[in-house]
RNA sequence: GGCGCGUUGGAGAAGCGGCUUAACUCACCAGCCUUUCACGCUGGCAUUCAUGGGUUCGAAUCCCAUACGCGUCACCA
């Protein structure tokens, strides 16, 4: 199979891009195809400086891997150049050709009249668009062309379309099956009047000519399949087998809605970056997604290769699906916690270097201890899945270090602050930093005993008129007062790692707040 | 408004006419484990597949209609 992507350099680079590319890059390549990339930059108005990098950057960040097509030095591959504004003779050549053929003419409408023509179809409730009767320019006579031409009026060239609305055929599409799609009737532009192409010429072109087999895009251009096809007839050439996505989408309210751009800042891949979620998270979560018998696969075959999985069209979703964030994160969960802790101290490093300055710099005064607080929880059998990605691990990790320690929660249900402080007190009191971890805990329990504290929770549970409260509560003021937060990795590993001084600074300054 | 696509639990979904008392994963709830929070374990979570008809001995699965959702109708892609 021939697969490609062919983004606009918009600047703008979303899950869609991300998630068609995996579809064509799985497909191209478990068929030993070629994927390519292709950049569709046909609206010089939209294209933004450095775009064509973004692309790249992403891409490349994600780990999809292109084998023809443009490079950051150039193109590469057999059916040069890939930027569509550089094939601009090509497309004209092939124009002059539909031409030739009376498939193609010249249409000198000015924009008002065809807004004034838009306008009056609204009002009789007709189709929108250049057809029948309305398509003025279609019956021009070689003279008056001639004569416009002279004048130097602009135009643009329009497909001569031989469809009929009232007929309709069966296209095959890879992912939905059978499609019912209405013929063509529209002369629709396939030069705009400064010579560029719009998408549907120049994907028709471009595909073509690119032995592009399998064309992989969102469920939008559904509507605009009729006009595809209808070139391709006309042009006698050979038409790919259409892929058409569905969109994710998002939950707003009671409705779902296409993920936007301006609402949902996870619909920027660049999101994933800054957020510091591992390419290959978001790669498996699209690829449930994509194919959902992929995690009973994985499930299945724990050790091996996502590349190893046989991804197929058939397998994909029709209705749009809609994005869940939490799903990601538990797949994220899942794959940090298999990563030794220096692995994940390099990645946190460097991504703190250009994403939050202050933590790399606490990273790299002591990596030595950096790695020792990472480490906290991770080995055995049950090790605890605290992370997500690196911003939310910057948080975690941050009351290791005093200059970024601050208290978060509240204090737990059966203390207040005079309690608080009573607890405080008789562990600062008791507290010793050679204990072994029985003995640190041993002292606990007295301590919660004698403050009235039931020291099980079970206890308390079944009695709870009987005491002030259990030992959860206890020893959740003590980690509050240690780590701000009442949810940590071991409390006693934690002291040890902060040292005797840091312990008891913190506590006491809980006491005389 | 025309045309097209879609509709199985809170989410992703499996299912493709009898093997389904509708799989699996996430979420949620409960219990257990645990000094705590987590982690882990066990169990619960759709008598029902948008609704209404029909075909059939038998339907989530096939057909028709309705409803709802989404997309599209640019010299944007």
């Amino acid at each position: 199979m021939v697969t490609r992507i062919g983004p606009s350099p918009t600047g703008f680079i979303h899950l869609g891009n991300l998630y068609n590319a995996i579809i064509g890059e799985r497909l191209a390549h478990q068929s030993a195809g070629v994927f390519f990339l292709r950049i569709e930059d046909t609206d010089a108005k939209r294209e933004v400086p450095g775009a064509v990098d973004t692309i790249l950057s992403s891409m490349q960040f994600f780990g999809i891997e292109f084998d023809e097509g443009a490079t950051g030095s150039g193109d590469n591959g057999n059916y040069q150049p890939y930027r569509q504004r550089q094939r601009k003779n090509i497309y004209q050549a092939i124009a002059k050709h539909l031409v030739q053929k009376g498939l193609a003419y010249p249409c000198f409408c000015s924009e008002e009249s065809l807004n004034q023509m838009r306008e009056t179809q609204q009002k009789q409730k007709l189709d929108f668009g250049y057809y029948g009767k309305w398509a003025t320019c279609r019956n021009l006579s070689l003279e008056q062309i001639e004569a416009y031409l002279t004048e130097n009026k602009s135009f643009v060239l329009r497909f001569r379309s031989a469809g009929n609305a009232k007929n309709s055929e069966t296209v095959f599409d890879g992912i939905r099956g059978n499609l019912s799609v209405q013929q063509n009737y529209q002369d629709f532009i396939l030069l705009k009047s400064d010579g560029i192409p719009t998408y549907h010429f120049a994907h028709v072109v471009d595909d073509h000519l690119m032995r592009t087999t399998h064309v992989v895009r969102g469920e939008e251009w559904l509507a605009s399949l009729p006009m595809h096809i209808e070139t391709f007839d006309a042009l006698g050439w050979e038409r790919p087998v259409y892929c058409h996505t569905a969109q994710l989408m998002k939950q707003d309210g009671e409705s779902r809605r296409k993920l936007s751009k301006r609402q949902d800042p996870e619909l920027a891949l660049d999101y994933y970056r800054a957020e510091g979620y591992l390419p290959a998270v978001v790669w498996e979560y699209l690829l449930t997604v994509l194919n959902s018998n992929y995690e009973e696969w994985h499930l299945a075959n724990p050790q091996k290769d996502l590349d190893s999985f046989p991804f197929s069209l058939e397998k994909m979703s029709t209705s749009g699906a809609l994005f869940d964030i939490v799903k990601l994160n538990d797949i994220s969960k899942e794959i940090l916690i298999k990563m030794p802790a220096e692995q994940i101290y390099d990645e946190l490093v460097s991504w703190a270097q250009t994403y939050n300055k202050p933590f790399a710099a606490v990273l790299n005064a002591n990596p030595a201890y950096a790695i020792k607080a990472i480490s906290i929880g991770r080995s055995g059998d049950r090790p605890r899945k605290d992370i997500y990605c690196h911003r939310q691990a910057a948080e975690f990790f941050s009351f290791y270090y005093d200059e970024l320690f601050q208290i978060e929660d509240e204090l737990p249900q059966n203390v207040n602050e005079t309690t608080e402080k009573e607890i405080l007190q008789r562990y600062l009191q008791d507290f010793d930093i050679k204990d072994s971890q029985e003995q640190w805990f041993a002292k606990i329990r007295v301590l919660t005993e004698e403050l009235g504290y039931a020291p099980q929770p079970k206890l308390y549970k079944k009695n709870p008129e009987a005491y002030r409260g259990s030992i959860v509560d206890v020893s959740n003021t003590i980690r509050r007062a240690i780590t701000g937060r009442l949810n940590s990795p071991d409390l006693w590993e934690i002291c040890q790692i902060l040292g005797n001084e840091r312990v008891r600074k913190r506590v006491l300054l809980k006491i005389n707040k």
